[in-house]
DNA sequence: TGCTCGCTTTGACCCAGATCAAGGATCGGA
DNA sequence: TCCGATCCTTGATCTGGGTCAAAGCGAGCA
């Protein structure tokens, strides 16, 4: 629900539980912008211990549509792509995620959607059944999954706007747009913005081919909107301009 | 995460919690497919207690985007949709809701959406703050939370995969199967569902006209997967065929 | 340093679904 | 039951973005 709910302390429920020194999660990179900070710092070796740590290539999948929803994941380096399919190839990518992000909730016994990596990436992977122990030992791993879970929901919402009802300039823009909130979330300043994936997954996560990408990037070049540096970086210069045509008037 | 988590059981936290009689709520037909399924009988009269309870007409609005969002809201009778608008009008629907159905999920401190009723309706709204104090109270209501928003996620997903990659054809073949679906689970036999919204508001959630969504039905008609009985009446005849073209094969 | 393979861009053409237009059905209210 | 308003259906035409094709381009590798 709201943000608030995340508030609350994270005592152990069973006095007796155990409190391990802080391990390698202590020094991961990603836990403060993961699940983890919802973990108190003095039971953070209670995580590290569940945790199974993988490093993957570019082009990897870590999940597979319907396949059995036996684990939960927080990604620690590098970005990934999460999709669904029809039965002949048609491809919609659901989200891009990156250094930070958790994902694997599955509302039933089976994946909804598969996970490939972007780039090079790493990750840890926590057994759901064990997840369940940690959460009824600390309720706020549960608020923060909640929130977590609660804040995906209004951004698939809004990407349904996007996908129903936008045309393909509007698309673009408002993806520039999100990259550039998500990069500033991340401490980034400045207008420059980071594009790991191709324009072939830009596509088939706004709804159109790879050649309307390209033709749309093409034609707000030329309108000064934005430039490109190389092929993955992308200079916004009007960000009003770009505001005006994500909201669609 | 799974639907295994809202088996716990219902006991308060703190021993000294009110548990009054049960009031009203203990009569809602609602009650055992909406949220309040997760408290437990004797505790019922905290609900009632908390409830406000409201009749409205169809067309009225009961949620506005952007309004602050200071309750939740729990449907006991008739149908609403929730859409986002763009700023020309262009609107997309994000679903459909009907008895039992719990809404009003805000990640920040507004609501993402509006809604309104499509026939005569009846809920059930809940102070936002005074849920907190629930969940507080009663770890399992917010696993019950979490399951919906849980399930609502993996519908939103779904429903892009529709948006962004099927056909016109193919998004109302996974449109009557959906509709199908929900009334096999509020207990419906049979082939027949109910369209209780307009042909335009059917496009709003799938992305099309109404005249495109008018054509896609007299098309079926004449392929005979489906008849119609008045305007809001379907026969489901091919439940396969239907299911091949939802599926995108 | 140059080659190669995959990614990106651009061009020409096409089509699914939008738009514009006009009857026909349905329903609530007097 | 009649009337008006709204919703639904059908037809004609148009167009945004898809498809097909081919030429740049750049990163990684030998």
């Amino acid at each position: 629900m709201s943000s608030s709910i995340a508030n609350g302390t994270c005592e152990p429920l069973e006095t007796g539980a155990a409190k391990r020194d802080a391990g390698h999660c202590a020094a991961c990179t990603a836990r403060n912008v993961s699940i983890c900070q919802a973990m108190p710092d003095d039971c953070m070796g209670v995580l590290d211990s569940m945790a199974s740590k993988h490093s993957i290539k570019k082009g990897e999948t870590f999940i597979t549509e319907a396949d059995e929803a036996n684990a939960v994941f927080n990604i620690t380096a590098g970005s990934a792509k999460i999709y669904k399919l029809l039965g002949d190839g048609r491809r919609q990518i659901i989200g891009f995620l990156g250094t930070g992000d958790f994902l694997g909730l599955a509302p039933g016994r089976r994946y909804p959607f598969s996970a490939e990596a972007i780039t090079p990436m790493k990750y840890c992977q926590f057994k759901r059944t064990r997840m369940e122990t940690v959460f009824a030992e600390y309720p706020t791993m549960r608020r923060k999954i909640l929130e977590i879970a609660s804040n995906e929901l209004a951004e698939a919402q809004e990407q349904m706007l996007l996908l129903g009802r936008k045309t393909a300039e509007e698309k673009i823009a408002s993806f520039l747009l999100g990259r550039l909130q998500r990069a500033k979330a991340l401490g980034g300043g400045g207008n420059s913005i980071d594009i790991p994936m191709s324009r072939h997954d830009i596509g088939d996560f706004l709804g159109l081919t790879t050649e309307t990408v390209s033709r749309q990037f093409s034609k707000m070049k030329s309108n000064g909107l934005i430039s490109l540096k190389g092929t993955s970086t992308v200079m916004l210069h009007d960000h009003d301009g770009l505001q005006t045509l994500a909201s669609g008037y």
